[in-house]
DNA sequence: AAGCGACTAGGGGTTTCTACCGATCCCCGA
DNA sequence: TCGGGGATCGGTAGAAACCCCTAGTCGCTT
């Protein structure tokens, strides 16, 4: 399945995709959560996500989904070459990383990979991820992983400019508990204004400018 | 001919583009001096740019492209949909303008468009755009033109997370006149929460993320 | 002189944020 | 088994944000 929050990319990638004989879409999404509903209800061999969506974050939508059992394997599919998301997006689970600066081929390639259950990262990534575990000795954390995965969520979506109430439907609680996670988030990250969660999710690539 | 630095976007695009009948890439560019060069010497009816390329931007690009006398006409494919970067596309130059949102189908309409001398914009945005020219007084170019100097120096305070209390104090006026230019810079931007503000002043660097 | 836009200021209203307090449920590790 | 932490809700209450209105002064242009 595919998961991109443009359509016009799902498109294309979807006719790309399917011109292979053995390749299906079978779902897709444009958003982190319909993503993980979908990955639940189609049981897809491998879902291709792009790191960047509105709502839930590429990552987290990774970590939800192998952390629930599932079959099916997450590969990443970004603009992002910096090591920080190929990172997080490995720890969170997923199979493959692919940057959108490779050949479409490697798409393929990938896809062939991680649904034998093997892992893939693009061969311009996995030169700095090399580097990146050589020069690691365990301390390597940036601000964002004090916070739980629920509220890295919520915090993406008050740097999406979301209001307590909206985060509440969207994740389908209560308005009380959107604005438990919130300050929970903004005492542990030692902010008192959701205005400065923008800056610090900019900054943190949580969300982009 | 095609212009983006993410090859993988490229190859599925030319794919796509090319199924269809009538339709060839003559060139490819993943950076913006390329494409300005491949231009004069394929001289392509239309050049479908990305909006964010190392170098060069689409947006000068465009510009460099029509001020050349080239019959080129450039159609710009993007993610941004804020008028920010529609309005700067067209006023460089760009005959089209359709976002990554948008289903697959409209790039086709939008290519249909621009090769006959017509001009094209996604309809998502088409809607901003009339509100912006709306809410202009002709002169503007960037975003921060529509706003008076107050309003600009108001709207770098509530970017750095100052309330309306503290932008009061600040510049000596009351919290009434502090809301007041807060109220009418949101309005000229079409945006409800201050959050959202914060966004538009990092990407258009008027404070640091 | 008249009009317009920027800047200033205020009244009065609803909504949302922020900060406290409390609680239950569940999972995981010691 | 017992704790701890995460996630879930509820109440209260002040602060701030947001919305709609009027209105004065100043400087510039028509």
């Amino acid at each position: 399945m595919l998961a991109d929050d443009h359509a016009l990319v799902r498109d294309v990638l979807r006719k790309y995709i399917e011109e292979r004989p053995g390749l299906r879409i079978v779902a897709e999404a444009s958003e982190g959560r319909e993503l993980v509903e979908a990955v639940q209800t189609h049981r897809p061999d491998v879902a291709i996500v792009d790191l960047w969506m509105p709502g839930l974050s590429g990552a987290d939508a990774a970590r939800q989904i192998t952390q629930s059992g599932s079959s099916t394997r997450v590969l990443i599919l970004t603009m992002h070459e910096d090591l920080v998301h190929v990172r997080d997006a490995l720890r969170a689970g997923a199979a493959g990383y692919v940057v959108k600066t490779a050949p479409a081929r490697q798409l393929l390639d990938a896809i062939e990979a991680v649904s034998r259950g093997n892992f893939y990262v693009s061969p311009s990534v996995s030169h700095h991820l090399v580097q990146s575990v050589r020069a690691e000795d365990g301390a390597g954390s940036t601000l964002l992983s004090v916070l739980t995965p629920r509220e890295r969520e919520v915090m993406q979506l008050i740097a999406e400019g979301l209001s307590a109430k909206e985060i509440a439907t969207k994740l389908g609680v209560s308005i009380k508990t959107a604005e438990a996670h919130r300050a929970r988030l903004m005492a542990k990250l030692g902010v008192r204004k959701a205005s400065l969660l923008v800056r610090i999710a900019i900054r943190e690539g949580l969300v982009e400018s």
